[in-house]
DNA sequence: ATGCGACCGGGACGATCGTCCCAGTCGGCG
DNA sequence: CGCCGACTGGGACGATCGTCCCGGTCGCAT
């Protein structure tokens, strides 16, 4: 029997998963709970093999949840549950620890067979999300260096050269040429698209 | 009997409102849709007393199904399910005609108790929700003229004032002059700021 | 030791931007 | 009718930005 522990805020998914594998053979759904504290809690008192972890929760992440699980019992599967497009969400969620993906719009097919794949140790990855993934890593080579990462956050915070120079401790000077190399490595012509681009890629 | 129609593309969450209001008294779930498009038609087919109806859909959006639906039945009551933080949907399905909102995370009861207002005629305004469209109007009074948002969206496209100017068939001046205006409204001190103000709220 | 790359910056130049001040047209409203 | 506000732009000025080209200091690897 595996036993799966199903951590959402929605109680509408939570009842529709649980329906959804209550007439599969083999699984059953031991608790459930409506947030990360909460399901970090039970998941140290139910002994699940399988975690069905929502990502976007509003106490605790679904990534840091799923790090407090691992962190406590190793030997949990812990399987998240993304919607799209909120790719650095979901490779955090990887260095999280997090054994697969599903996608929320999933059939109940999927559904099962991503929870029984996660139980014998197999990695469930959605194939859209596996693409996801890889597209973000695709995206993602521009291969910055740490100063120009950091001069490009703080772009995308909305401050001038002069500014993030003071903060940085640096000449504003400085600031101007490794933007610049920072910009023509991510394609972009001016701070403007920079900062655009910063976002986008999670480096917020 | 109520007869209801569920619409969204997540089978998890269809299967958990049918579950939820499977047991509750003079209900009954006619059909289920897994997208906007399926929602009319189904909508048309099965002559349902109250919608739910998703915001977030891959096909038809929910406000434009929802004015769909309206447009050929107006004896319909739509109930829209909408997560937190997307103000600008939630207006546009109020627009849309929609009778209420439900937030994602109701419970059980909250969801049932929904159903039975909307068929009675009542709005079932969740009442977070009713905070967030109130704090949406608070939070859009930036009166910006219509050309100040079309610049806007234009510099969060990240284009620079001649490109703007070329597309909009203006001189590069006015583009600075109105994007000048532009960000005192909005409290930002240049492109990059106003920029990624647009991108936040929505003005993508 | 020699080279490479990250990091730091100055000089210089033109482009772009932000701002203020002014002035014209046009449509709506009292 | 006159007033206002949106929209349009020119002039002008300083600030900021983007770019190229130069030089320097480190630390690390060959």
């Amino acid at each position: 029997m595996i036993r799966v522990l199903l951590v959402d805020d929605h109680p509408a998914l939570r009842a529709g998963l649980e329906s959804m594998l209550s007439v599969a053979d083999g699984l059953e759904v031991v608790a459930s709970a409506a947030g990360g504290r909460e399901g970090v809690t039970l998941a140290a008192s139910s002994r699940p093999d399988v975690v069905l972890m929502d990502l976007e929760m509003p106490d605790l992440d679904g990534a840091a949840a799923t790090r407090a699980i691992l962190a406590a019992d190793d030997g949990v599967r812990v399987v998240v549950l993304t919607s799209f497009g909120d790719r650095p969400r979901i490779l955090e969620a990887l260095d999280a620890g997090a054994t697969g993906y599903l996608l929320k719009d999933a059939e109940p097919e999927e559904v099962v067979r991503a929870v029984r794949a996660a139980a014998n140790g197999d990695a469930p990855l959605d194939p859209r999300a596996a693409r996801e993934v890889l597209s973000a890593q695709r995206e993602t080579p521009p291969d910055l260096t740490e100063r120009e990462r950091e001069i490009l956050t703080l772009v995308a915070a909305g401050h001038a050269n002069k500014v993030i120079a003071l903060r940085l401790g640096i000449s504003h000077k400085t600031v101007r040429n490794t933007l610049s190399a920072a910009c023509r490595k991510i394609g972009a012509t001016d701070r403007t698209q920079a900062a655009l681009w910063a976002q986008r890629s999670g480096l917020a």
